[in-house]
This record gives structure tokens, sequence and C-alpha cells, in this order.
DNA sequence: CCTTGTGAATATGTTCACAGCA
DNA sequence: TGCTGTGAACATATTCACAAGG
């Protein structure tokens, strides 16, 4: 398979995912979905000061078979020793280059309520490549106070904030009759992807990627396996 | 294809889901994913008061195929008229007795810091089955104090309240290095399905459900169709 | 007409099983 | 020996396309 990413012997370069024709990843969605996943694991593999670990030992902690890790990586290039396994470091450095998590996204908050608190206050977003950098509500009252380290701002200001800042992703923790709507100002305002909290699917252009948390959804998939 | 719900012309009945010799729904666990997306949609349809509604709606409102929203449907009996489309009240009720949550349950709170007052606050749950009704906490000093609607009780209480209240499903939302003996302490106490907000795969009995949420998880899939 | 429900065809995803290398 | 990377085999999921009913 083509070496797409690097070398695992070279030193760094900034190559990118090879994409074809049409413009789109040749890599299915799906093995890009799991690789958040392994870079969580590996990085808890090295804070534990492991030097090395195997597809086996992987899958074994994520409950997936070790064959579909070695085929998930092997789209990005050859990371792994034979009769060895993953160097953990090399293989974290590498993933979160894929995922272009190397750096420290900016992210926009729309939502002051208790979930927006919940959001604005976790620790667990730096160290993984994110931080809220600015925060949204159409409430007055809520004007200039402070959501974690950031100060609520009238929606009026997403525009010139989203561009000053260059963020790309925002985050919807809005009660669900506003939601289409903020989803609507945050890509008139160039937000390219959202995560949105609401209970609700949003229409949007094709070239927006929209993903959902809603935990109503997954516990309605428990009940169904549920008895009573 | 059998009919393993109710006829859409007969009275109700008190019909369970076939399963099949192996003690595995016949049915995949793709399609049941889906089924609260569906019924989540056809609720809104219902409240804008919709009577009917058919594949092709639904399916551009929730960017899926109508063939998929047919097949998936077909799973559990016929609930169409052709020509016609589905009678939106109807399905409704299908839905929620499929995914049994035509009846509310009861779920457990582990960790009433942030997050866990935004969840004990939504007010997303009580119409769409759930209702958070305990919480427990190791902190001392939020012993007792509310959280929502609930009372804060201390960890050694959740086997007694557990049992009493006939829980089945938790709610992990506590940091990352309690998660997995919060998991372990739960499953003992006989929860079966568990929600984990913390950003670590948890080690259960295969009988346990598990599913997660990890905003960050999405943040990095998004990453990787960002450009910069 | 319009729309369902569904086999058949296609497309996608996962696992097997082994050559090859440390 | 122990483990990776990978074609080939298999399994699963989606879409097509149409008969049949209102």
């Amino acid at each position: 398979m083509a070496m797409i990413v690097s070398d695992p012997h070279s030193v760094d370069q900034d190559e990118v995912v090879t994409v074809n024709t049409n413009g789109k990843s040749e890599i299915p969605d799906i093995v890009i979905g799991r690789l958040p996943i392994y870079l969580r694991t590996l990085e808890l593999l090295n804070r534990e000061g492991r030097e090395v670990t195997s597809s086996q030992e992987l899958g074994e902690r994520l409950g997936i078979s070790s064959a579909q890790i070695r085929k998930d990586l092997s789209h990005f290039g050859e990371f792994g020793k034979q009769g060895t396994g993953y160097n953990v470091p090399y293989l974290c450095e590498q993933l979160a280059k894929i995922l272009k998590v190397d750096h420290v996204w900016p992210i926009v908050l729309v939502g002051a309520g208790y979930l927006g608190h919940a959001l604005a206050n976790y620790s667990g977003f730096e160290n993984r490549g994110f931080t809220i950098a600015a925060v949204f509500d159409s409430d007055p009252q809520k004007l200039n106070t402070k959501v974690g380290t950031a100060r609520v701002q009238p929606m009026e200001a997403m525009p010139e904030t989203i561009r000053e800042m260059g963020c790309q992703i925002a985050t919807i923790a809005v009660p669900v009759h506003a939601a289409q709507n903020v989803a609507d100002r945050l890509i008139e305002a160039g937000i390219k992807s959202i995560l949105c909290y609401a209970p609700i699917t949003l229409h949007t252009p094709k070239h927006i990627r929209v993903e959902y948390i809603d935990p109503v959804i997954h516990f309605q998939h428990m009940t169904f396996y549920l008895n009573r």
C-alpha cells in the first residue's frame, strides 16, 4: 500500500492523505471514525508508560478484532514492526498527525445553559486538540458572564469573532427550537463542521459536516434489548 | 415478512419482537440504531400536526434514502398504505412500542459535576421515555445537595437504591480515572446498560450493553476532513 | 397516478489465513 | 517464534427496480 503519511524510519514530512479524482478521500469514513478511538487508547497506554503494543492488545482493550485494526492502519502507511508490534509514542504521533490534532483547534460554542457550561468547563479538550475559544448566547441576561474561561458574546458578534479566530468547528448547545437557525447563522459565518446536541436533524448544504450527540438516541437503542 | 408487532388495523397486542434460536434478535443492530432517529423525526412531524408522511419525505428530512427507511420498517411489520404513506401518530406509537419507550424508564446517574447537572436538568428526557431517578457521587461535600429534582446519594447506597427502583440503565459522568470502578459497581448492583461519557473503553461482561458519548471523538473525526 | 414492501443486484465492511520479516 | 500487512473469502448493508394496492 502506498505510503501516505510518512515512513516509520524517516523524519517528519508534511505529506497529506491522498485524495482521488472525485475530490473524495479514498479511505472509508467508517475507518476515519475509528482512528480517534485508537488514538484515545494509545494515549492511555502512553501515559501508562508502555513503549510498544500489538494489534491484538489494542483489539482486546477496544473489543475490536486485531485484523480490523491492522487493516485500518494499513490505509495510512506501515507503522508496525513484524514480530514486535507498534511503538506507542510513535503511533500516537502519527495518528494525531493524520487526524490533524497535532495542534489545537479553536471551537465556537453556542448556548450558555447547563450543557454549555459543562462543555466550557470540561478539562479534557485541551490535550486532545481542542479549546472552547468563544461562547455565544441570545439571552441578554447572560451577556458578558463567564463560561469556562470565555465570556458570553451576543449572537450578532458571531460572524466577526469566527472570522477573526479562524474557527471552522462549532458546537450547538441550544434548545431544539433554536438549533436550525443557529446552524444557518454559523454556516453563514464560515463554520465548516457542526457538532449538534439538539435532538433534531439539521438541514445544511452538502459540504458542511454535521454530527450529533443525543443521549436519548442511545437510551432508546438500549431499551430495545431490555425487558419490561 | 412475518408480522411481529401488530397489524395496522387490529387492536393493540402485547407481542414481542421475535428472537431466533441463538437468543439473538434477527434484526440487525444497525437497524435498531436508526429507529430512535425515525421516532424523533416522526414526533416532530406529529407536533407540527402532520397526519401522514411518506418514506420519501422522512428520508429527505433525515438525509437517508427512502428505500432504507422502508426496508428498516419492514423488519417489524407493515405500517404504511400504498399510494398514501404512513399515518404519523400511528407510526410514532408503533415505534415507541418496538423500542419499549411507551413507558418511562428510571435512569441512574453517577457523577454530580457540571455534566451531571446538565443531564439532571435536561427537560428533554421525560417525553421520550426516560427520567433521572437517582444521582450518586463519591464527594461527601455534594452529599444530599440537589441535582435536578434528585438528591445526591453516597456511592454505598447504589446497590439498594438500584434494586428498589428497578433501574436497568445507568449514565457515567465521572472523571476518566474513576469510570471503570463505577462501571464495575453498577454492574454488581444489577445495571444492564451503561451510557458512558468518560473517554475510555470500559471492560465489561458480554451481556452488558455499553454505549459511549465523547465529543472529542466527533471533533477529531471532523478535523480529518478540514484543512490547516 | 402515488407509494409501499421486497427480492435481486450491488456495494461496502470484516475476517481469514498466510507470506514475509524482525 | 511472534507479529505485521494484505489479498481473497466471506458477511453485512444499501440500493434498485418493480409488482401490487389504494
